[in-house]
DNA sequence: CTGATTGACGTTATCGCTAAGAAAATGTTA
DNA sequence: TAACATTTTCTTAGCGATAACGTCAATCAG
C-alpha cells in the first residue's frame, strides 16, 4: 500500500520542532545550530524523509529542472545530453528531455510545454532550416523567452542575429583544418558534399571554412548538393556521391570532404560499390565523432567534434545564468581536433 | 523584464469568476458551462496564461513527468527513448532523464532523486551486473518502489525473481534465429564473442540462445569471452577475436557471432588486420540496429534490435499504469528481425 | 405558494515547503 | 542584575492550483 510519504511536517514532529525549523536545518542553513541540525538530519533519514519538489519549485519559484529541446540524431545528441547530465546532477538538476523534429513548428511547442512546466532554463537546439521549405527561424519565440526571464543556451548551433548564449564547436576552424590538411597531401580538386536544405549555422560555417580555404589557396571550390531530402544522411551521401561520379564535374576529384561522418559512411559505401579505391583514388575526410567512424573500412578521418564538452559547457553556462549571472552573452567555440585515420590516406605523390 | 507569469487568478479576476470556476473550466469540467468555458478559455490565451505544472503537481499528487534511467551507450538508448518520448508527448508527459553508469549504486542514487521529484513512474534499464565487482541486484530498492505504489517499467533487460512490468526484446529467440541462420549457410563451428562482466538478462538469453541451437545441432558451442572489462565494446571485440584467431580452440571457427554490433565491428577489423576474408573465410553476425552496422564493409548481418518499439511500449505500459491499471505483471518480448547483409555471406559449400 | 431539486459557480481548506519577521532563549556588558 | 545584543527557533503567510463542499438563483412538483 502506497502509505502517505513522509513530509517535513513528520519530521518535525518526531524531533518535536517547527516544520520551518526542520527545512532550514535540511537546507543548512546556519541560523541552525549544528546539534539540532543533526538531530533533525537523523530524524528525517530515518523516516526516510524526501523533499518534495513540486512544492518547493512551487513556494521558491525554482524547479531544478532544466529543459532540452535537441534533434533526433540519437548518437550525437545522445553524447551531448550525457555532457550536459553530468554537470546537472552535481547541482540536482534534472534534464527535462524533449525531442524535436527538425522544423521550428514543433519546436516551439515543446517549448511551451517546458514553460509550462516550469524550466528553470532551457538547452535548446534550434532546429534546422529548410529554405526550401520556407521555414522561418522562430527568433520571436526565443526573445519571447527573454522577455519571460527564462535563461536559454543554444547548443551546436546558434539562431543569427539572435543575441544570445551559446556553445558550438568551431566548424569554420575545423574546416578550414580539415580542408587545408587535404591540400597538404597534394589534393587540388576537393569536393565538398552537404544537405543544402536541413542547414543549420555550424553546416554553413563549415562550407564557409571550406570555401575559404580553397579560394584561399587559388582553387576553385566545389559544394555537392545532395538534394535528396527525405533520405536519412548516409542515403544522402552515398546517393550524392553516386551523382558526383557520374558528373562531368566531378571528374578529376581526388578527395571528398563530407559534411557530417554518416554521410561520409554513405559516400564510402558509394565509393567501394563504383571501384573507387579509398584513399589511394579518393581520400575521404568529414566531420563527426560516431564511435563507428573508426571502424569503418579504411577508418575514417575526420574533425572531432567535442560533444561532450558542448553539453557540459552549455550546462555550466545555463547554471550560470540561472543562479542570477548577467554578464553579456557568451559564445563559446569549442576547439575541434583532426583525427587522421586511414581514409585521407598519405601524400597524394604518389599518384602525380 | 521578468514580468511575473499570469495565474489562474489573473484570468479569474478579468472574467469575474473566481478562480476555481477557471480551474473547472480549463480543464474541461462539464459543471462549467459551455459559454463560460469558452470565454474563460479566451481569455487566458489572451491573458498568456499558461497552467504552473509545479502547483497543479502539488495539489493533485500527479507532476506529469516519467523518470527514465538508462545507460551511456548513446545510440541504443537514444532511440529507445526517441520512442518513449513521443508516446510520452501525446499526453503532456515528460521524460526526466538520468544517465547511469553501469552499477547499481549509482542506479539507487539517480531513483532517490526522481522520486525527490515526485515522478509519476519510471523507466528503467537494471544496471548490468559485474559479477567480479560483487555486484548485487539491488533489488531491494526496486521493491521498496513498489511499495511507495510508483509504477515502473524496465526496458531491455529485466530483474530476474522480481515480478515486475518489462519490455524487451526477444533475445532468446533472435539468438536462435541467427544461429540458424548461420548453421543453414553451412557453419559448424560457430564461435560466440561477449564479455562476462556487463551481463544483463539480454546478454544471457542471447548466450543460451546460441547454446541451445548448437547442442541441438549436435555441436559443441563455443562461448569466447571478451575479458578487457575496461575497453569499449568495440575494442573489446577487436581484442577478443584476435585471441580467438591466435588461440588453437579458434582453429576451424568459419563463423562469429557478436554479443553487440559494436564488438562485431572490432571483430571486423581485427579479422581485417589479420587477413581474414569476410565474409569467405569467416562469417560475421551480431545483435543491434546501430545504422552504422549497414556501412561496415562488408556490411554486418545483424539481428535488428526494436529499439523504439521498445520504447514506445514501456511508455505506453507505464502510462497504464500511472492511470491504476493493475491488471497482472506484464512482460512484453517484442519481435527481432534479421537483418541480413554480406558479412554472413552465402552458403559455405563452395569453402567445403 | 412552499419545499425539493438542479445547475452553475463560489468558499474554504489544503498540497509541502520556504521567506520574513516575531519571539524565545542565550550570552554579554556595565 | 538590568539592559542590550545574539543566537536560535517559531509564527505567519503565502506560492498556484484543485477537491470537497457550500451557496444561491432558477426550475419544478404537488
Amino acid at each position: 500500500m502506497a502509505s502517505m510519504a513522509t513530509t517535513m511536517k513528520d519530521v518535525a514532529r518526531r524531533a518535536g520542532v517547527d516544520v520551518s525549523t526542520v527545512s532550514l536545518a535540511l537546507n543548512n542553513d546556519p541560523r541552525i545550530r549544528q546539534e539540532t541540525r543533526e538531530r533533525i538530519s537523523k530524524i528525517a533519514q530515518e523516516l526516510g524523509y524526501r523533499k518534495n519538489s513540486l512544492a518547493r519549485g512551487l513556494r521558491s519559484g525554482k524547479s531544478y529542472t532544466v529543459g532540452a529541446v535537441v534533434g533526433f540524431a540519437a548518437g550525437f545528441w545522445g553524447e551531448v545530453l550525457a555532457g550536459a547530465q553530468s554537470v546537472f546532477a552535481e547541482r540536482e538538476y534534472h534534464l527535462l528531455l524533449d525531442y524535436a523534429p527538425s522544423d521550428s513548428r514543433h519546436e516551439e511547442i515543446q517549448i511551451e510545454a517546458l514553460k509550462s512546466k516550469r524550466v528553470d532554463g532551457l538547452l535548446i537546439a534550434p532546429s534546422d532550416r529548410n529554405p526550401e521549405a520556407g521555414d522561418e527561424l522562430p527568433v520571436a519565440h526565443y526573445r519571447a523567452l527573454k522577455e519571460e526571464g527564462i535563461p536559454f543556451v543554444f547548443m551546436d548551433r546558434y539562431v543569427p542575429g539572435l543575441k544570445a548564449d551559446f556553445v558550438v564547436a568551431d566548424n569554420f576552424a575545423a574546416a578550414r583544418t580539415v580542408t587545408r590538411h587535404l591540400l597538404r597531401l597534394g589534393h587540388k580538386k576537393i569536393a565538398y558534399l552537404y544537405s543544402p536544405h536541413r542547414m543549420n549555422t555550424g553546416q554553413r560555417e563549415r562550407l564557409d571554412g571550406y570555401n575559404s580555404v580553397m579560394r584561399a589557396a587559388g582553387l576553385t571550390p566545389l559544394a555537392w548538393e545532395a538534394i535528396h531530402s527525405r533520405a536519412e544522411r548516409s542515403q544522402e551521401g552515398m546517393e550524392a556521391t553516386c551523382e558526383l561520379l557520374a558528373d562531368p564535374e566531378g571528374e578529376g576529384v581526388t578527395a571528398l570532404l563530407t559534411a557530417t561522418d554518416t554521410m561520409a559512411m554513405g559516400a564510402l559505401r558509394a565509393l567501394y560499390d563504383a571501384g573507387v579505391k579509398v584513399p589511394d583514388e579518393m581520400a575521404l575526410a568529414s566531420f563527426g565523432g560516431a564511435a563507428a567512424a573508426e571502424y569503418m573500412q579504411p577508418p575514417l578521418t575526420t574533425m572531432t567534434l567535442p560533444m561532450r564538452a558542448i553539453g557540459e559547457q552549455a550546462a555550466r553556462l545555463l547554471l550560470s545564468r540561472i543562479d542570477g549571472d548577467v554578464s553579456p552573452n557568451q559564445n563559446i567555440l569549442l576547439p575541434t581536433e583532426l583525427t587522421i585515420r586511414a581514409s585521407c590516406g598519405a601524400s597524394l605523390r604518389k599518384l602525380a
